[in-house]
DNA sequence: TTATAAAAAACGAACGTTCATTTTCTTTCT
DNA sequence: AGAAAGAAAATGAACGTTCGTTTTTTATAA
């Protein structure tokens, strides 16, 4: 046989984990077999070996795919936010957390298999900083805003936008990992106004908020 | 040899217990094997299938035991808390949900692996309406404050209650757990003075908030 | 002696990995 | 065009371990 060409080879390397995936998502890593995620992928056991050298391997291979792909999702969420302090705009945001959470929520089932047998070696760049981060993606809107007077006195853009962020983030994931059933006692677009709301009212300045009063009671909503 | 004493057979089954959850939360459960679980414990193989059916009995038994813990400690947290949505209260309230993490760090573990390979089985309550649970607690406390008109208009108490309490658990954990290195960008009592002060202005009324603010300036802080 | 706890040995199954073998397909040669 | 050669891919049996659990044996104390 001729050497495979290297698309041919990332292919069924995608394929591969994709039943890798789905099996460590639904038994756990350990409980998941070389030979499970060889029927599962519809390859010989052996085979697999030409493609990874360890099991730990597969999994670390799915990892940085799917890392590259939630980073992709998160730039694009928040290229599509232009002024990140605008209560409609986190309120958007959230939304758009949510979805990532709900579409994606075996990445982060993934994450938590790292946590535990890895010592979350693979994923400790997803929280790490994340405050300085954000600083960096906005950081001429948060200097506008503070320049503004948007925001109350002492409270620093950054941390409030991550934790908005976290705070969707989260309500989200218990929704859908931990069994949550509603756990604020709300709708989804309950609980994202009523979060909304408190960071909104929770951080910007009086007079911020009465222009967006304004602008709210006149507008859409 | 004679019938054990039921609190010798509990004390054992504690021993087991310990080094098991050791054991679990270093290396996670499929990579930890009854072997390990009865070296660790100082007892033989054989003799732990004396105290336990199975090795997921072992897991139970832990999970058991240590819900009865947490569940202790979290009513004993809100015990402490006689109003709810004061800001000092709510500071205090983070500080101790702080403390709860850090120090059963490995608890919030067991909870991912019983995410994992358990379907969340036995943790499914932690979160299940947390709200409503929050809304019975704090019932006459929430009554009261809608009364005086502590909150802002369409505010309510429970959901609000349960957003910073979540918000306050979430933020330790991905400290403990996620590497979150200071992910607000600040200390921890920076981070959550800032929670806490948003979670203040963003909830309660503007008459509330004067009030507590000329309390302030007066008094401790 | 007797009931029971503890230890040790043994079990079949399943594990990750290796490897000799077979299959597959391009290339080369007639 | 078609057979032979060569190289890489794919295979699945087999390896040595280790797994959870069971069974057997030994030790202990009333």
């Amino acid at each position: 046989m001729p050497k495979l060409s290297d698309a041919a080879i990332e292919k069924r390397k995608e394929t591969i984990e994709d039943a890798a995936r789905e099996l460590f998502i639904k038994q756990g890593f350990h409980a998941t077999s070389m030979r499970d995620i060889a029927k599962g992928a519809g390859v010989s056991l052996g085979n697999l070996y030409n493609y990874y050298e360890t099991k730990d391997a597969i999994f670390e291979s799915i990892i940085n795919r799917y890392l590259g792909v939630i980073d992709e999702k998160l730039k694009d969420i928040f290229a599509r936010i232009d002024e990140p302090l605008e209560p409609e705009n986190l309120r958007r945001m959230g939304g758009m957390v949510g979805r990532l959470v709900n579409e994606h929520s075996d990445f982060w089932l993934l994450m938590y298999i790292d946590v535990l047998e890895f010592q979350n070696q693979h994923f400790r760049k997803m929280f790490d900083g994340i405050s300085a981060r954000f600083g960096k993606i906005f950081a001429e809107k948060f200097k506008d805003a503070e320049k503004r007077g948007d925001l109350r006195t002492g409270v620093e853009a950054a941390p409030v936008f991550t934790a908005a962020y976290m705070q969707f983030f989260n309500y989200f994931l218990v929704e859908k990992l931990f069994g949550g059933n509603h756990h604020l006692g709300l709708t989804d677009d309950q609980a994202l106004n009523c979060l909304t709301k408190i960071f909104a009212y929770g951080t910007l300045s009086e007079s911020k908020m009465a222009s967006f009063k304004k602008r709210a009671s006149k507008g859409l909503a």
